[in-house]
Parts: C-alpha cells; sequence; structure tokens
DNA sequence: GAGTTTGAAACT
DNA sequence: CAGTTTCAAACTC
C-alpha cells in the first residue's frame, strides 16, 4: 500500500498534522533513551503502545522471549524492544493458526534466519508489521526476537524462513528488508533482544510542561547496558543486568489535556467509560487512541476489529512466502537496531490515550532513527512495527479528525505517518476473542454481521450502545465514503458488510481520507457523536442537532432521537412529534418494546439454560443416580455395556444358526436374549442406584 | 425479498 | 440558508 502522499496530508485539517505539541515529547523521549542508544543504539518507540492483555492477564505484561538459557547477559539486549502481550484464552484462534510455534521458536526462527538475508513473506505468516519512517527517513523493521538461539548463533537452517521486514520509508515505497542479522553482531543482539513492554497509561500532557512519560524498564541483559528510566518526563538512568525483561510504562497525569484546553475533549473517538478502559488493559479512565505509524505497501493489511469506532489499524504482514522475497541485501544498520516487540496476546494495544481534554497523546517516538519495533503476537506471528525515528508528533487537535484517519509523513518529510485507531479498537481487541490482527477476511468473528459495540454515544454507555453488534451497511452508491454510511460515519472500516464498491477501507485510504476531509470541510463536526448531552446542568442525553422528522411522529427508527431511545428536545425541528415525555403513543410503544425485550431475554435465558443442561447431560462420564427413584440415567448404557449385549446377541444367532434352526425361531431368540440383556442392564442399573443412595444416606 | 417510506446527508 | 436530490436504513407487504 502506497504511504499517503504529503498531499493527501495537504488534504487533512492542519490541526491533524501539528506535530509541535509533541516536540517536547520527542526531545524528552529522545533523551530518555539516550542512556541506551550509547551503548545498544536503541531506538526509542515511535508511539505510546499500550500493550495489556485481557482483564484475567497480568496487564502490560512483558514477555521477554529470554534466550535459551535465559541468561540476561545477553550481548545487546537492549537493542530490540519486544512488546509481549500476554494471550489469554481469548486469544485470537487465527493467531493461534497462524502461530504455528511458540513466541519463542518464532523468535529463534527469526534469528536463524538471518543468515540468509532473504526475506520470505507469506500470508499465513501472519507477522504484523507496522513501519513508519522517521523524520531522519530511515526505515523501521520490526524483527521478532531470537529467544531460543543462542548468542552469536549464525547459523541458518535452509528451512527455517528469514523473517522478514517490512520497511516502510518516508515517501520511499515500502521494501522488505531482511533483518540485519547476517553478521554476528547482528544475531547477537537479536538474540539478546530483551522484551520490552510499553504501556501508556495515561497521558495528561500540560501545556507548560513536556509530555511527561514514565518509563520503566526491566532491563536487559546486559549489565553495562545503561537503562533508561522516564519518570514524569525525566529520564533515569539505571543500570540492571538482572531483569531481562523491560517494561516501559508511558504514563500521563489524568486531568490534564495535552494542550492544556480544559473542558474540551477530543473529538476522534467516541468517550469510553471509564469501565470500558479498565477492561483496556487497565487504563481505566483514559480514552486511548492508537497511532501508528503508517506502512504504505501491499503488505499493510487492515485491522479492524467489528464494532469498533475508530480503530483503525494498519498491519503489515511480515509474510515468509516465498513469493514475496525480497532480496535480502545488506541490511541497513537500522534493521540490525530493530526491536521486535513480542505480543504474546492477541490483544495488541498501541495507544495514545485519549483523555477527555482535547489533546491527542503523542506518541514519543524515540529519536533513535535506526530503531525498529515489531509487536507481534506470539500466537500470530505477526508483528506490528512502529516508526522508531523520531516520532514527531502527535497531533495536538483532533477534534475533527474522523476515525480512522491514517496520517501519513510526507517522503522526505518529517512527519511520521500514522494510523489513528479508533480508541475502541484496542478494547474490541481484548474483548473479542474472536478478532485476528493477521487475517481480513478472518475478521467475520460473528457471521456476518461485526462484533463490535457501537460506542457509548457521547460518554454515556449504555447497553443497548456497547453489546448491540453493529449492522453491515449495504452502501451501493455512496462507496462507503460519505455520511450515509453508517460505518464510515462511525469511523469505522467496512467490514463484513454487504456494501458495493466500497472504498471504506485501507486498500482505498487515499480516497477515504480525501472523503473525510471533505465531511470535515461540510461540517468540522461530522465525526462528532450526535448524542451528547444537554445543556449545561442536563444530564439526559439529547441529539445535538435534532431530528426534522415530519411523517414518523418521531416514534420510529427513522428518527434519529427515538433510534437513539432518547426524546425530542426543542432543538428538534420536527412535526408531529410524538417522542416526548408525556406521551402515550411513546409511552405504549415502550411498554411494548419492553415487553418484547423480555421475552426475548427470557427466551434466550431459557435457551441458555437449556443448552447448558444438555451439554451438561452430555459431558457426564459417570451414571447419575436420582436419589428418590425415577428413571434411571441413560448413562448406563455404556460402549462396554453395549458390545456385551450385542457379543450376546451375536452368540445366540450363532447357536441358532449351529442348531439349524428356522429363522423366526432364530429371530425370537435373539430377541429373548435381548430382553434378557436389557434386564440385567436395568437390574444392575437398579443395585447401583441403590447402593448409591445408601451411601448418600 | 421486493418495494415503499423516511429523513439525514449531499447538493444546488 | 432554503430547496432539492441522493442515499441508505427502516419499514411494509
Amino acid at each position: 500500500m502506497d504511504v499517503v502522499s504529503p498531499e493527501l496530508n495537504s488534504l487533512l485539517p492542519d490541526e491533524i498534522m501539528d506535530t509541535e505539541a509533541i516536540e517536547d515529547i520527542s526531545d524528552s523521549q529522545a533523551h530518555g533513551t539516550n542512556t541506551q542508544s550509547k551503548t545498544t543504539n536503541e531506538t526509542t518507540v515511535p508511539m505510546e503502545t499500550d500493550t495489556s492483555s485481557n482483564v484475567s492477564s497480568a496487564e502490560n505484561t512483558l514477555v521477554a522471549p529470554t534466550s535459551k538459557d535465559s541468561s540476561p547477559s545477553s550481548s545487546s539486549a537492549g537493542n530490540q524492544i519486544t512488546i509481549s502481550v500476554s494471550s489469554t484464552t481469548s486469544s485470537l484462534p487465527i493467531l493461534k493458526q497462524s502461530l504455528a510455534t511458540s513466541t519463542t521458536t518464532q523468535a529463534s526462527e527469526a534469528s536463524k534466519s538471518s543468515a540468509t538475508c532473504h526475506q520470505v513473506i507469506k500470508q499465513e505468516g501472519q507477522k504484523l508489521l507496522v513501519t513508519a519512517i522517521g523524520k531522519s527517513g530511515s526505515p523501521i523493521v520490526l524483527q521478532l526476537p531470537n529467544s531460543k538461539a543462542p548468542v552469536g548463533q549464525t547459523s541458518a537452517d535452509p528451512k527455517i524462513q528469514t523473517p522478514q521486514f517490512k520497511v516502510v520509508t518516508i515517501g520511499g515505497r515500502p521494501e522488505l528488508k531482511p533483518l540485519v542479522g547476517c553478521t554476528t553482531n547482528q544475531m547477537t543482539a537479536l538474540q539478546t533482544q530483551q522484551l520490552k513492554a510499553v504501556q501508556i497509561a495515561k497521558k495528561t500532557p500540560t501545556s507548560s510542561a513536556p509530555i511527561k512519560f514514565i518509563i520503566t524498564k526491566t532491563v536487559n541483559s546486559k549489565g553495562a547496558s545503561p537503562q533508561s528510566q522516564v519518570v514524569a518526563g525525566r529520564v533515569l538512568t539505571q543500570t540492571s543486568s538482572v531483569l531481562p525483561t523491560k517494561t516501559i510504562t508511558l504514563t500521563e497525569p489524568i486531568g490534564t489535556s495535552l494542550q492544556s484546553i480544559p473542558g474540551k475533549k477530543i473529538a476522534i473517538s467516541p468517550l469510553k467509560t471509564p469501565s470500558k478502559s479498565v477492561a483496556v488493559g487497565g487504563v481505566s479512565g483514559s480514552h486511548f487512541k492508537t497511532i501508528i505509524p503508517l506502512a504504505t505497501q501491499p503488505n499493510v493489511q487492515q485491522i479492524q476489529v467489528p464494532g469498533s469506532r475508530f480503530h483503525y489499524v494498519r498491519l503489515v504482514t511480515a509474510t515468509t512466502a516465498s513469493s514475496t522475497v525480497q532480496p535480502s541485501g545488506p541490511s541497513t544498520n537500522s534493521v540490525q537496531t530493530a526491536k521486535p516487540m513480542m505480543v504474546s496476546t492477541g490483544a495488541v494495544r498501541m495507544s495514545v490515550p485519549i483523555v477527555p481534554a482535547q489533546s491527542v497523546k503523542q506518541v514519543a517516538p524515540k529519536p533513535l532513527t535506526t530503531a525498529v519495533q515489531g509487536v507481534s503476537t506470539s500466537q500470530t506471528q505477526q508483528r506490528l512495527i512502529m516508526p522508531a525515528t523520531p516520532l514527531p508528533q502527535i497531533q495536538p487537535n483532533f477534534t475533527n479528525l474522523p476515525p480512522g484517519t491514517v496520517l501519513a509523513p510526507a517522503p522526505g518529510g518529517g512527519n511520521v505517518g500514522y494510523a489513528v485507531v479508533p480508541a475502541q479498537y484496542v478494547t474490541q481487541l481484548q474483548q473479542s476473542p474472536f478478532v485476528t490482527l493477521a487475517n481480513n477476511s478472518s475478521f467475520s468473528a460473528s457471521s456476518g454481521v461485526q462484533t463490535q459495540a457501537r460506542l457509548p454515544v457521547n460518554g454515556v454507555s449504555t447497553t443497548e450502545s456497547t453489546s448491540r453488534p453493529r449492522k453491515p451497511c449495504n452502501c451501493t452508491k455512496s462507496q462507503c465514503l460519505k455520511l450515509y454510511c453508517d460505518c464510515f460515519a462511525n469511523g469505522e472500516f467496512c467490514n463484513n458488510c454487504n456494501c458495493n464498491n466500497c472504498f471504506n477501507n485501507l486498500e482505498h485510504e487515499t480516497e477515504r481520507l480525501k472523503a473525510i476531509k471533505t465531511c470535515l470541510d461540510r461540517n468540522p463536526e461530522a465525526f462528532k457523536p450526535k448524542i451528547g448531552k444537554g445543556k449545561e446542568g442536563e444530564s439526559d442525553r439529547r441529539h445535538s442537532k435534532g431530528c426534522n422528522c415530519k411523517r414518523s411522529g418521531c416514534l420510529k427508527n427513522y428518527c434519529e432521537c427515538y433510534e437513539a431511545k432518547i426524546m425530542c428536545s426543542s432543538i428538534c425541528k420536527c412535526i408531529g412529534c410524538k417522542n416526548f415525555e408525556e406521551s402515550p403513543e411513546r409511552k405504549t410503544l415502550m411498554h411494548l418494546a419492553d415487553a418484547a425485550e423480555v421475552r426475548v431475554q427470557q427466551q434466550t435465558a431459557a435457551k441458555t439454560k437449556l443448552s447448558s443442561q444438555i451439554s451438561d447431560l452430555l459431558m457426564r462420564t459417570t451414571p447419575v443416580i436420582p436419589t428418590g427413584g425415577g428413571r434411571l440415567p441413560y448413562t448406563f448404557v455404556t460402549k462396554e455395556v453395549l458390545e456385551a449385549t450385542c457379543e450376546c446377541l451375536l452368540e445366540r444367532a450363532k447357536c441358532s444358526e449351529q442348531t439349524l434352526q428356522p429363522q423366526a425361531e432364530a429371530e425370537r431368540m435373539i430377541l429373548e436374549e435381548f430382553g434378557h440383556c436389557l434386564m440385567s442392564i436395568i437390574n444392575s442399573a437398579g443395585k447401583a442406584k441403590v447402593d448409591c443412595a445408601s451411601i448418600n444416606c
């Protein structure tokens, strides 16, 4: 996929590309990484990433793909950052499928294959690479950590595919470059790479102060390697040779906006309830927006979580197939310093907290020019490569930025491309066990209907909005690039929709961006939630513009107010409105709706109960004997019993045959034998029942 | 499932 | 800004 051209960027609102606000962050971050870079040439994480697992799992746990010996003494442990997302039971099946090997295995393969210097990309590899290029234009390469391979191992297994990296350079075409690993040193670096978990809990940048990150690294193998820790904007250097894992936590104080615009809320994504945020890896209370530098090549794949709003991730699939083999030319130094991020779970979080304030968090990329960061799931072999170069910036004002907007750096320009990922994306990734990062087609978690739930409207989370799956659109003429399309209007990519000639996808990012720009020009608040709170002090939700119904009486879903289950307000221009508090028609409808809902719930509950009972019954392996008499459980008729019965019947048949009995007589004898068998079974069951009852007594 | 109705979005 | 057209969802049969 092509990198978004600068011209396209020019179409976007100025605030989108405003990078001023993040300068401080970049600087600070750069500074913070200097300590490591001195020795490891490590690049910083280009963007705020929040790796979190599902609720059950330890949040933001960094699983360092340790080398076999788990020795922290790897020579270049700090060179690579691995973000591992702990997998949970709800991990993506697809990811699992793609991951034939464990994360460790994968890492080792990558390292082993480095000797070949060939990059093989295959679709099923599902290596997710998200690459972006920094101002320097240095390509960012993510590589899977080599955990198993011993340090210095250079032998290449011909069977093992060389790790592929998608390198995206600013303005340049994406290209696959072999990991720098052809050299022993490089391999060592990869092998000794330490996992780093980058967690962005929250950011509350203040206008007066540069963005503050708390970066905690559990460090790296080399004792000599300084450990950098950035706390509250300060970079603390610590040396630790003990801890093999690195944890980088980017936090931002709550309550302050990046731009210090109090009270102003980011419109990029719908607000989420704190509880939901909590589910997203313990970042409760904050809204995260994922901004991912875009790689633009064909291998970039779209990640969309059904139902999520504003969650767009541009994924580059690192493949190992020969079809896309890239000559493993001399790897660049940048490759050598690539830092893979291992995500052990399907939930990959790279998000920028969206604070209530209008600030968009910037992902402060480390100034390192050569670093490559990859996020791969242990189950999917997917890698997310994020820009390692000094990340510029995150646009201070995303207020009007439509969800899913991808910002790409101009070639040679200073901007790093970003994919603006809707905040819900992360959440949904974690919430949906069926989400796959690798395969677009595999997103059909819920047959035909996207599993994404609508985001809470204007911060108000309703049961309906959060649990109801989004309907697939059926657009035919709008190319899904107009607000007619619900997907587009909600900032979502079309997925599992029934639309025709759809342009609402990454494959048509250019057109999509233009459409977004057009919509924003027409209405700067086009992507803001329509349902918001009323006047000051009013707690009731209301439509921001009001409806204009004329014939529906505002009691049908044609009416946006009614559809949102809110009553019409004074700003509505509807005619013959019946959607008001005292309306008898409305009350009647509500009662009917409630009754219908109750019925549905009851039916659902009944079905669930029945299903559970059936399942439980089938799962039983031992007979259950009711204490109070009644029928004996069928479970007495076990396989063994059946076999014994059949043997008896066969034996009887043989006897009849040997005695040359007539067929009728033989059949009678067999049936008689069958009756005996049945009686034996019943008697045995009854005896067991009595025994059981006596035991219970 | 086809056709109609409806109102938001888009256009003039 | 108002009127008209386009569009896709909601609704009806």
